[in-house]
RNA sequence: UCCUUCUUAGCUCAGCUGGUUAGAGCACAUGACUGUUAAUCAUGGGGUCGCUGGUUCAAGUCCAGCAGAGGGAGCCA
């Protein structure tokens, strides 16, 4: 049984060539029968679908099939046969059945039952077993692909950014710091503070919080780049939409304002998307009648009106609305909620940062459509953003989604050396740390333009799962780094 | 970090204004049944009620602290 070939199960549920051997090997979901036969539903992985092996009780004594519970690792050699029941079209008569690992009923914590999405989390190492996760997975590899193939065929450098650096510039969060000095009884400069130069790398270090920086120096040589890796935050943020450790794609490119970053990415978005729909059906089916079941339980004003199928050919089949932040206070400012003082905090005057109630409002009740916003005051943004000739905006944007929020944030980057140097030394960073960033508008500079889009709120929208601890296989956050 | 709800069997949950031996469904074990689809039916085993302390004749139930989880907010992607 080791040394036979197998099929994927894959393969063999859409195959139309029966009554030929075949040898399949996975994980046991199911058990069912009697004395007379018995069912075995198998699962690979490489599909949601099981297929269903037959065992025929003539041919095997009970103790042979003991072993062979919910979670074991089989092996199952017969013959691929037109199946006589109504849930699948072909199924396996089995002649040889093989127990690679037992798993003690017992103590298997996985039944063949709804569990919770809490108690999954917990079990982490095991829940890649359950259709949900697997379909969450084998989605995650897909949009995965999908990237990096809609980058590639429009002639982008993929940059393989540091994950170690020694700049924390760009104020993108808490950092976590990367050290070998004895936490104890670290070395000591003459003022008391810690003596980095005796550390490893002879300064400060730290964990990316971006590969901004870093793309944008590739892309002032290779015109169109982008980064895909992961990235790290301290903050302490317990919520649904943030994780210590998330992978973000971030491209940037030469000769490109804010208008040709706002077009690129809502290119890629509906590029990425478009591909998942042509496929992921079976799994995006799964997941959407997933979706369906556990809305049942909501009162009915906070369903979602449309099911996630639908939802994704909503972003593909429509033009994202781009409107200005002051468009976007003025219609806040006219909104009923607004006036109705229902909102937490109001808007009043231009200027204000929006909170994610004025997001949700224009994304889910006013334009039900993703949304751009573009051109933020000055003063709530980063350093490197373009400034406007207006004086008191920069071009920055965010795409805002239904259910998620922002889940890209670009700009087009300040090229011109003055105005950086002076809105770095403005926000009081140390300009030692960036000379490296600052030279590249000294020698060659051009206008250029990117965003950052986090990886795990892109599948949120596409799987619909709605923790983000529940799209990245072993998630980092604040009290857990299990697994 | 803030607000809020929760923590009872392997899982999902019930347990009233404190009062005998803490319940159900599923799972598991045993048995029955000639093709099941989360199979069905019968029987059975399974609990330090998150942890620590307090109030009380008496605490799963009330109070305090701690820990963890869910939802919302902030920070952001």
């Amino acid at each position: 049984m080791q040394d036979r070939k197998h099929t994927p199960v894959k393969e063999l549920l859409t195959s139309t060539e029966v009554d030929r051997e075949v040898t399949v090997k996975g994980w046991v979901r199911t058990k069912r029968g009697n004395s007379f036969v018995q069912f075995i539903a198998l699962n690979d992985g490489s599909t949601i679908n099981n297929i269903q092996v037959v065992a025929d009780m003539t041919k095997f004594s009970e103790e042979e099939l003991k072993q062979v519970t919910t979670g074991a690792a089989v092996g199952v050699t017969g013959t691929l046969v037109k199946s006589t029941g109504a849930g699948q079209t072909v199924e396996i008569q089995a002649t040889q059945v093989f127990v690679y690992g037992v798993a003690d009923p017992e103590k298997f914590p996985l039944q063949p039952k709804k569990h919770s999405l809490e108690f999954l989390r917990e079990i982490a190492h095991l829940r890649f077993r359950t259709s949900t996760f697997s379909a969450v997975f084998r989605i995650r590899h897909a949009l995965t692909f999908a990237i990096h193939k809609f980058f590639n065929d429009r002639g982008f450098y993929n940059i393989h950014s540091p994950i170690i650096t020694g700049s924390d510039a760009e104020g993108a969060g808490e950092i976590f710091r990367v050290t070998l000095l004895n936490a104890k009884n670290p070395p000591l400069k003459e003022d008391g503070t810690v003596d980095y130069s005796q550390d490893f790398f002879g300064k400060e270090t730290n964990l990316t919080v971006s590969g901004q920086l870093e793309a944008e120096l590739g892309a002032l040589a290779l015109s169109k780049v982008y980064t895909f890796g992961p990235t790290f935050r301290a903050e302490n943020s317990n919520t649904s939409r943030h994780l210590a450790e998330f992978w973000m794609i971030e491209p940037e490119v030469a000769f490109a304002d804010i208008n040709d970053n706002m077009t690129l990415a809502q290119d890629m978005l509906v590029s990425v998307v478009k591909y998942i729909l042509e496929n992921c059906e079976d799994d995006l089916k799964f997941l959407s009648g997933r979706l369906l079941d556990e809305e049942k339980s909501k009162p009915e004003a906070e369903r979602s009106p449309l099911e996630l199928i639908e939802k994704l050919k909503f972003v593909t089949e429509n033009d994202f609305v781009r409107l200005t932040y002051t468009e976007a206070i003025e219609i806040l400012r006219e909104s009923k909620p607004n006036k109705k003082k229902q909102f937490n905090y109001l808007i009043n005057e231009w200027g204000a940062d929006l909170q994610s109630e004025h997001e949700r409002f224009l994304v889910e009740k006013h334009f039900k459509k993703p949304v751009i916003l573009y051109n933020y005051p000055a003063a709530i943004k980063a350093f490197y953003m373009k400034q406007n000739d207006d004086g008191k905006t920069v071009a920055a944007m965010d795409i805002l989604f239904p259910g998620i929020g922002e889940i890209v944030g670009g700009s087009q980057r300040e090229e011109v050396y003055e105005k950086l140097h002076r809105r770095i030394t403005e926000v009081g960073i140390e300009e030692k740390s960036l000379w490296w960033y600052l030279e590249t508008r000294q020698f060659g500079t051009v206008p250029h333009a990117g965003f950052g889009l986090g990886f795990e709120r892109l599948m949120m929208f596409v799987t619909g799962m709605t923790n983000i601890r529940d799209v990245i296989p072993f998630p980092r956050f604040p009290k857990n780094a299990e697994f």
